[in-house]
DNA sequence: CCGTCACTTGCACTGAGTGCAAGTCGAGGT
DNA sequence: ACCTCGACTTGCACTCAGTGCAAGTGACGG
């Protein structure tokens, strides 16, 4: 289903392909698609419906006292080492179908959220949580797939290192 | 035309108002509504045709050999004064109808693409761009606006603190 | 009085998305 | 073997966004 999808935007472009065209290619009625995907956006950018839980483990993986500009450093780390089929199947479907990227963004949204419930709504830590998504902003796009995923870390390392947040020594519960 | 539309969804919501609703509401036809806007989005997001070049004037009046950091702080810094009104309007909209974020994130993109073209496609630059962008991101949905635009500075001037890059001596032409 | 130019409008169409009611089919229970 | 219940699928009719086209309207200069 969604490889159909995907293979059918990846030569026309999203725009290009109705849903009527991805249920045929599919073999479903229209309305079935629909009872699988809330909207045409979501065959490509799925909620993981265990998304959440995977963000809470990672969450709490991190140590009491941990500074929260190495605590976001490598939550990223190891959340991209855990989605990182995604990660590249998204970067492919950008790369199509550009118009795409505040879908992709509001998946990222989701995930963001949960940081900054878990970081607290003082405003220097959102500033931090922030910029951390904006290090991943930046990596994402630029990062050569080729390079694998020690490539994307290596950037991300990077990006982490540029931003030096002021105050290093505040760390939180 | 926009007032009627911003009152009716201020009241309703942006997806309870249809098209329908605004036109006959402004006495026009739906389909000089689509005349004026190209969606419906648009009536509350609207791109001033002049901006780019705001943009270019304000990039322009960075003097050389500035550090990239701060030509960003104040970039904004002047940027947020200009399009003061616009602020206020938009934040009133995403309070009402929160689903628009990504309208106004893709009208923002205009302007961060025309930084971005300004600051060069080196990835420490890209980072620091998209730091500021995390700045201005954190400091408007936090701002209140009863402080004014003295308020939105200081959160502002507070962000850009919070995030030294670790290569100010980094700057360009 | 006429032509033209800009703007408005109606109409018909495509495509997304939804609610509802009917159909299908397989797993159990009797 | 038969019935039933529940999950899944489907068709149908509907709303709404958005577009192309062609016709209408009105102002303005010749």
């Amino acid at each position: 289903m969604r490889e159909t999808a995907v293979s059918l935007m990846g030569e026309r472009g999203f725009d290009a392909v109705s849903v009527d065209d991805i249920a045929a290619s599919a073999g479903i009625s229209r309305r079935t698609f629909f009872n699988y995907f809330p909207d045409k956006e979501s065959v490509l950018f799925d909620p993981d419906p265990d998304d959440p839980a995977l963000w809470s483990r990672l969450i709490d993986a991190r140590p009491a006292g941990e500074p929260l500009w190495i605590s976001l450093r490598e939550l990223i780390l190891e959340y991209t080492s855990v989605v990182f089929e995604r990660i590249h199947r998204h970067k492919g479907v950008l790369k199509a179908s550009p118009e795409l990227r505040s879908c992709s963004r509001e998946i990222a949204d989701r995930f963001w959220d949960a940081v900054r419930d878990w970081a607290g709504d003082d405003f220097r830590v959102e500033v931090q949580v922030n910029a951390a998504r904006a290090v991943l902003n930046t990596t994402c796009p630029r990062w050569d797939a080729a390079t694998g995923l020690e490539g994307l870390h290596t950037l991300i390392r990077e990006g982490f290192d540029l931003l030096q947040s002021s105050h290093p020594e505040r760390t939180f519960s």
